[in-house]
RNA sequence: GCGGGCGUCGCCAAGUGGUUAAGGCAGCGGCUUGUGGCGCCGCUAUUCGGGGGUUCGAAUCCCCUCGCUCGCCCCA
C-alpha cells in the first residue's frame, strides 16, 4: 500500500517544535495586550472575489498562487492567501469601523500555491496587525514600532528596517507614467519578466533581482521624485518619529510591495540570518482598500510577520526551549494496582502536579527505567499490596533512597487519605 | 513553471557491480518473576523512494517517475 504523506508544501509540527510556536504566540498575545490591540479571527475560506478585488488581479498572489475551487453550491472559494482583505471584509460586515477606529491583530494559516523552499511553505502562518481608521503618520510609526518591538522581545538579532513612501494614488499614477515612459526607452535592456510587467504591474519592476535590470534602475527616475509636497511631508514625519524613538531604519527607494492596495508608507523588516527569503515582516498603508471592498472611506495601515521565518531564527538560538518534565512518574503492576494508579495520578493532577502514568503493564524494572528517563523527580510505586492498603511507595529518583521522609511524602500521604 | 543537490530501518548513517545490506541512537526481551540510572546478551530492513532496463550477478551502472531540499520567480 502506498504511504500516505502530507501534501507538498504542508508541514507537520512535531511536539518539540510546537514549543517554539507556543512561545511566539504567547509573547505576541501579551505584546498586543499592552498596546490595547484586540484579536480578530476570520475564516480560512473566503469568496474568491474578495481577494481578486482586494489584492489586485495583476498581482502574482491572485494571478497564480491562490488555492481556489468551486464548492458544492458552485461558488468560487479561496483559501486565504493573506489576512488583510479578510480583516477588512469582516470589519465592514460587522460594523466595526462605523463605530470607531480599530486596532486589530490576528494569527493563523495562510495558503499560497508556490514552489516550497527555505522559509516558504504552501500553508504558512502569519501574525498580523491592522489599524483601521487612523490617518495621521503617527499611526504608521506606532504600527512599525509594534512590529519592531515584538521581534526584539522575541530576542531576534540582525534585523533591519527599510521604509519607503509610495505616495498617494495621484502620485503613484503620475510616477507610473514617468517610469513606464523611461523604461520604454530602455526596453531592450530589460529582462523578459520586467518587460511583461511594463503592461501589468510596472512598479514591481523596481525590486527586480535581475542584475542588469537592477543596474539599469539605478539611473531610473525614483518614486520619491514624483511625490507631492504633502506626501513628502508625511514621509518626513514618519522618519522623524522613528528617529525620536531610536528605531534604526533605512530608506529604500526601490521598496515596492507586491500587493496593489498599498500607498504612502511601505516597510519591511529583514533578517541577515535567513536564506533567500529574508523578509520576516512586511506592511504598509492601504487607505483605499476599505472603500474598494465596499466600506466607507477609511485610512488604514498594517503588517504581517511570517511565523515560519521567525521559528527558523528562534530555533537556531543557543538556549533551546524544553518540554516540562513530570514531577511524578507512576509505576504500577497488578490488576488492583493498575486500577488504583489511575486514582492516584488523577488525584495528584487535580492538585496541580505534573504526573506521567505508566500504561504499559511492563515489568517493574522496565517501568522504573522509564521513570528515570522521563526526568521525573519522584517515582510512585504501586503494586497490589499497596493498592489494597491504599498506600504508595514514594521513591526519590535523584538520590537512591527507597523512601524519603520529606514534605513530598507527607503531602502525598495526606492526599491519599483524603481520596481513599 | 524553470534550474542545482539528494533519496539505505523511527532517527543518524557505512556500503559506489559479487554469495548473509556495517555500526550508533531509540525501541523490545532477558541477565534482575516487586525496585531505575551502569554493564552484558539477544531481537528489530527478504531490502536500499517507485517502475523499467543493462548484467551470470545491482543499493551500487542507464532511463523514466515520484518525493525531499536549495535557488529563480514572488512573497511573510
Amino acid at each position: 500500500m502506498e504511504k500516505l504523506k502530507v501534501l507538498r508544501g504542508m508541514v507537520d509540527l512535531m511536539p518539540e517544535q510546537t514549543l517554539v510556536w507556543q512561545k511566539i504566540e504567547s509573547t505576541a498575545r501579551k505584546h498586543f495586550k499592552r498596546a490595547v490591540v484586540n484579536e480578530i479571527r476570520t475564516p480560512l475560506l473566503e469568496a474568491t472575489e474578495l481577494f481578486a478585488r482586494g489584492i489586485g488581479e495583476a498581482t502574482d498572489v491572485v494571478g497564480k498562487e491562490m488555492y481556489t475551487f468551486m464548492d458544492k453550491g458552485n461558488r468560487s472559494c479561496t483559501l486565504r492567501p493573506e489576512g488583510t482583505a479578510s480583516v477588512v471584509r469582516a470589519s465592514i460586515q460587522n460594523g466595526l469601523i462605523a463605530q470607531r477606529s480599530q486596532r486589530l491583530w490576528y494569527s493563523g494559516p495562510m495558503f499560497r500555491y508556490e514552489r516550497p523552499q527555505a522559509g516558504r511553505q504552501r500553508q504558512f502562518h502569519q501574525i498580523g496587525l491592522e489599524f483601521l481608521g487612523f490617518e495621521h503618520p503617527r499611526s504608521d510609526v506606532e504600527a512599525i514600532t509594534l512590529a519592531w518591538d515584538l521581534l526584539n522581545e522575541l530576542g531576534l538579532k540582525g534585523l533591519s528596517l527599510e521604509i519607503n513612501s509610495l505616495g498617494d494614488t495621484t502620485d503613484r499614477l503620475c510616477y507610473r507614467k514617468i517610469l513606464v515612459d523611461w523604461l520604454r526607452s530602455h526596453q531592450e535592456e530589460l529582462d523578459t519578466d520586467s518587460q511583461n510587467r511594463l503592461e501589468t504591474n510596472p512598479l514591481r519592476i523596481l525590486d527586480s533581482k535581475n542584475p542588469t535590470t537592477s543596474e539599469l534602475l539605478k539611473r531610473a527616475p525614483t518614486l520619491n521624485d514624483a511625490l507631492s509636497i504633502e506626501s513628502l511631508k508625511r514621509f518626513r514625519t514618519v522618519e522623524n518619529e522613528l528617529n525620536n524613538l531610536g528605531i534604526p531604519f533605512e530608506v529604500n527607494p526601490l521598496l515596492v510591495r507586491g500587493l496593489d492596495y498599498y500607498n504612502h508608507t511601505a516597510f519591511e523588516i529583514k533578517s541577515d540570518q535567513l536564506g533567500a527569503q529574508s523578509t520576516i515582516c512586511g506592511g504598509g498603508r492601504y487607505d483605499g482598500l476599505v472603500e474598494q471592498l465596499g466600506g466607507s472611506s477609511t485610512p488604514a495601515i498594517g503588517w504581517a510577520i511570517g511565523m515560519e521565518r521567525l521559528v527558523m531564527l528562534l530555533s537556531t538560538k543557543q538556549d533551546p526551549i524544553t518540554h516540562s518534565k513530570p514531577q511524578f512518574y507512576v509505576v504500577n503492576k497488578g490488576d488492583k494496582a493498575e486500577s488504583f494508579s489511575l486514582i492516584v495520578a488523577r488525584m495528584l493532577r487535580l492538585n496541580k502536579h505534573i504526573v506521567e502514568l505508566d500504561l504499559t503493564r511492563a515489568a517493574f524494572n522496565k517501568q522504573l527505567k522509564r521513570a528515570d528517563r522521563s526526568g521525573a523527580r519522584w517515582a510512585i510505586l504501586i503494586g497490589d499490596n499497596e493498592a489494597i492498603e491504599g498506600e504508595v511507595i514514594l521513591k526519590d529518583l535523584r538520590s537512591s533512597s527507597k523512601e524519603s521522609s520529606n514534605d513530598e511524602r507527607t503531602t502525598l500521604q495526606i492526599l491519599l487519605k483524603r481520596f481513599h
